[in-house]
DNA sequence: AACGGTCGCAACCGCACACGG
DNA sequence: GCCGTGTGCGGTTGCGACCGT
């Protein structure tokens, strides 16, 4: 016998959310905190899952996230840390204040493998693709080193151009040479602390290389297993020197367009006196 | 303008794990 | 040790937006 639903469905909804039920959430969860995710629906007074409203906070509300696209240096700290943790994505995104493992693991199936196997590399072993696995794999890894034939131009035929794609229109040679020298050196640095394990301390020279995180960082993020109300206190915490809070609420304003939007406004800022 | 194909993102699903009784 | 419950995680799907024909 499986495990119980984690809610009956009955009557309940679900697909996209709506901006009265966002504001619901929101706003409970300022004022209350998280205790049980099975409750906040009932209290907070939606037709969801406890799951969902979860995931909705985790992946949209929560007020630490960074929005935006992903950096180079953001994509080129995912690619290392995929490779040395394969698709656990929440252990990735742990490294990323901010970003959630869903996002993560959106870009990396949407951009990252499509560019990894531009350059010819198997985006699960991160090696180069041989010929047997271009036989072996067919047309997907015939399509990704169909570059090696054309001349100093690293694009290959695309369906469509994206956005991404629109404003940086071709790889050039020389880019993607520096992406190759880039990705050695990021999985020297692996190769060195292959012999570590999977689960040991990463390495902290090239984590901490980068302008954006450090392990401390991402350790104080991850301190409380608990998980949300902490790390988002924390990121707060970071943010409210900053006038971060100030900036998130500027930010929530724009995105939720709400005509009615001064009620949480003054909950947020109640909110970020606490802090 | 209409249509079909593709892409990217948000959300869902189901399993696994942690924890308390 | 077993069982029930809550939560976390990774894979997958649905759908709107965009683009080419």
């Amino acid at each position: 016998m499986g495990r119980q639903p984690c809610c009956d469905k009955v009557g309940l909804k679900r697909g996209p959310w709506t901006i009265e039920e966002d504001h619901k959430l929101m706003n409970f969860i300022l004022n209350n905190g998280i205790h049980c995710w099975r409750t906040v629906p009932k209290l907070a007074g939606l037709l969801r899952c406890g799951k969902s409203c979860r995931l909705r906070w985790i992946n949209y509300l929560r007020p630490d996230l960074k929005r935006g696209a992903f950096t180079e240096m953001e994509e080129n700290q995912i690619i290392q840390l995929h490779s040395r943790l394969g698709n656990r994505w929440s252990k990735i995104a742990s490294h990323f204040p901010g970003r959630t493992d869903n996002e993560i693991k959106n870009h990396w199936n949407t951009r990252i493998k499509k560019k990894l196997k531009q350059l010819g590399l198997d985006p699960i072993t991160h090696q180069p693709i041989t010929e047997e696995d271009h036989c072996k794999n067919g047309d997907e890894v015939d399509q990704t080193n169909s570059f090696k034939e054309e001349e100093g131009v690293l694009s290959k035929v695309k369906p469509r151009d994206t956005q991404e794609q629109r404003e940086q229109p071709e790889l050039k040679f020389e880019e993607a040479t520096d992406f190759l020298l880039n990705y050695e050196l990021l999985l020297c640095g692996n190769l060195d602390e292959g012999v570590r394990g999977p689960n040991q301390e990463p390495d902290r020279s090239i984590l901490q290389s980068s302008n954006t995180i450090s392990i401390e960082d991402s350790s104080q993020n991850q301190s409380n297993s608990n998980g949300e109300s902490n790390c988002s206190s924390s990121s707060l915490q970071e943010h409210n020197n900053g006038g971060g809070v100030q900036q998130w609420v500027d930010r929530v304003d724009s995105m939720l367009s709400w005509d009615g939007f001064d009620f949480l406004e003054q909950e947020l800022f109640l909110f970020e006196d606490r802090f």
